[in-house]
DNA sequence: TCGGAAAAAATTGTATACAGAAAATCCTAA
DNA sequence: TTAGGATTTTCTGTATACAATTTTTTCCGA
């Protein structure tokens, strides 16, 4: 099972991790010959890798050469949050329009059932259950409409740490009510889900676009109440909006 | 004015426009080697250009190494023009929530007086004019809710070139009443422009998303018609769905 | 003539060398 | 002491060499 990396997947994984850790998250330009080092690796995967980074929005370039992690305003994770729950809503749309077939939606249904067992695990909510589960829930969502376009441009959406559905989960916790928010979350999976098995595309999409607003509201508060949020986002300067 | 290229730029720009041309659009494999003689420069950039038009979509990795031309069906075009619309949408909806800068405003203003004057030029419509302007003022669209990740995430939806609104425009004239169209389509252009001016945020998403739909049906009417357009796509294998 | 194995050729993935440019350091002069 | 400039160091961008695969060709046997 355990598939040889090449060196490119050892420098992506390895360079992503290091991003996401926050160690470099200063404005300093990254040093390909460091990474390369650290990573054992030499300096053309690590540079292939760097490239991808960049396409994926996680570093950006430096006018005079080599790259920097990137940096995100609230605002701009705001935006992503919205954006994915709009593009979401347009799968959940497409798919109500077109039909769904059928293992996917068993599948689905399997996967909400699971949420609702982590919400109700003995001992309080399983947590990283949660967050598993409804990952797998909204990929499934991406490939419901059975389109590559669609499945394509959602999943480089959720390549921004910030804008994906469980980014922040842990930190959430700190929202008052926010097991509540959870349960009203679920109960929003369970609408969707109806709407496009109804062939109610309309209502597919708006309730996806409500839901994608949960996350955008539970992040706003998080902003707002904890500014020092900005220190333990994972691997992203997250900078003031002014 | 004329900014000294990167051998990476130069590999960008010749490979784009070297698939773009449609002569490798067969399903082998694209030559490292001679793409690099063919444009005067090493592998190594290449490769980095070859990286990046996967990154974009226009082609794809094979799984034993080397990449070739992605195809598209006529529903992955179709997907990936109506996406484009959404998310245009957003952009749209997101200027008139938030205003847009005068400046921005009047921009557009001019740019569709161009079209205007593209539509009413002596001797028949200016096809390059109408082609340029309209991009310009989808550009414009695309600046206006000032969120730099609406902007990358559209910019990145025009790399798609059969998903751009302006392709196929030179192909279009083949349509009926193809003069009527565009003219139609200056006139949502003049009425997403009012929504967003006169901050009505949803008209201005509606009214967006029927402005795609319009090539959308266009792009429709093409492909059914004309099942040969596909050896006419510039560069992309267009392949018939089933 | 056809199928398949073996050898040959070509191609990719990776490492590394090198040149030119940017950044850091240090020295000098006000 | 500090500003400015020259020098040194470091770094990126690019070319190229090499090894491991993959693909093609060749050749033999049925």
């Amino acid at each position: 099972m355990s598939e040889r990396l090449s060196q490119f997947d050892k420098a992506l994984l390895g360079l992503r991790s290091l991003v996401l850790s926050g160690e470099f998250t200063g404005q300093r330009r990254l040093s390909e010959v460091a990474f390369a080092e650290r990573l054992g690796i030499s300096r053309t995967p690590l540079r292939q890798a760097m490239d991808r980074l960049v396409a994926e929005g996680l570093l950006e370039r430096i006018e005079t050469g080599g790259c920097r992690v990137a940096t995100f305003t609230p605002d701009d994770i705001a935006d992503a949050i919205e954006l994915r729950g709009v593009v979401e809503g347009t799968a959940a749309r497409m798919a109500a329009e077109r039909g769904v077939a059928e293992p996917l939606l068993a599948d689905a249904a399997e996967v909400l059932d699971r949420i609702d067992g982590a919400l109700r695990a003995s001992g309080g909510v399983d947590f990283d259950e949660y967050i598993q589960a409804n990952a797998w829930f909204h990929d499934l969502l991406a490939r419901f409409a059975d389109s590559p376009i669609l499945r394509r441009e959602i999943e480089r959406m959720s390549l921004l740490p910030l804008a994906s559905p469980s980014a922040f989960l842990s930190e959430q916790s700190a929202i008052p009510d926010f097991q509540d928010s959870l349960t009203y979350a679920q109960r929003q999976h369970r609408a969707i889900l109806d709407a496009i098995t109804n062939r109610e595309g309309a209502r597919a999409e708006a309730l996806t676009r409500e839901h994608a607003r949960l996350a955008l509201s539970n992040f706003t508060y998080l902003t707002e109440q904890q500014p020092m949020l900005a220190k333990r986002v994972p691997g992203l300067a997250l900078v003031a909006s002014e």
